[in-house]
DNA sequence: TGATCATATTCCGATATAGGAAAACGTCAA
DNA sequence: TTGACGTTTTCCTATATCGGAATATGATCA
């Protein structure tokens, strides 16, 4: 078995650096391919392709607007991320102050030897 | 080029769903290999192979215990996937009035015909 | 209809996965 | 040292990427 498909889940669309910058710049309003691929410097194509996996996860909505097509955020999908993250809150502090003393008991009983 | 390394990143190594799993079993305390094995009903060695992941992204921290090798959580890296989501939050309520009020006056403009 | 702009898709290559099976390694105890 | 246990590492296959180049599709306007 392979990888699971960017398209299976916000989880692994926003694993690509170029997708998340894409969502950071579509905070700032709807954008039509070329901007995107203008503002970010990668190609026409590329923007379409990782717009397209976007667009398949739901993260990212479109609307013609004569020959272009705008994009615009959906960030709902992202709630998920944030919050299975957040789940982790209280680890990155408090659970840490306990490895972090494992780790100086160590070194101490190392210089007692 | 391909896909980025899962070992790249906190955001790639959570795309898969079974690294989220064991994140949060690690949860409960420290896990020999086995352990997370058996109680996520995967086989031994991709245990193994996840958990390599997750030190190699540093969410995860290993010590020897006798034979076993006891993995125990660290959370940190998960910190800047939630305040990278985390700067959506006021999108995924407040933008998405709009959209779905653009949507009804299409619905509506439609009607009127 | 035909020209033109905006976007999407198809080919292609190189790479990196996830999983299963089997084999290699490390550590302890007798 | 030998054995047994716990864990990690190869091989292997099937699959899915990302990127560039070229091509195809779509929409608008004269």
């Amino acid at each position: 078995m392979a990888r699971a498909a960017t398209t299976s889940d916000a989880f692994n669309a926003i694993a690509e650096p170029q997708r998340r910058d894409i969502l950071v710049l579509l905070r700032t309003g709807e954008r039509p391919v070329t901007d995107v691929a203008q503002v970010l410097g990668m190609s026409q194509s590329q923007a379409s392709k990782h717009l397209r996996v976007l667009r398949e996860v739901g993260l990212v909505r479109v609307r013609g607007a004569g020959k272009q097509r705008l994009y615009g955020l959906d960030a709902r999908g992202l709630r998920p991320v944030h919050e299975w993250t957040g789940g982790f809150e209280r680890f990155w502090n408090e659970r840490f102050d306990r490895l972090d003393a494992y780790v100086q008991d160590l070194e101490q009983a190392r210089q007692e030897e």
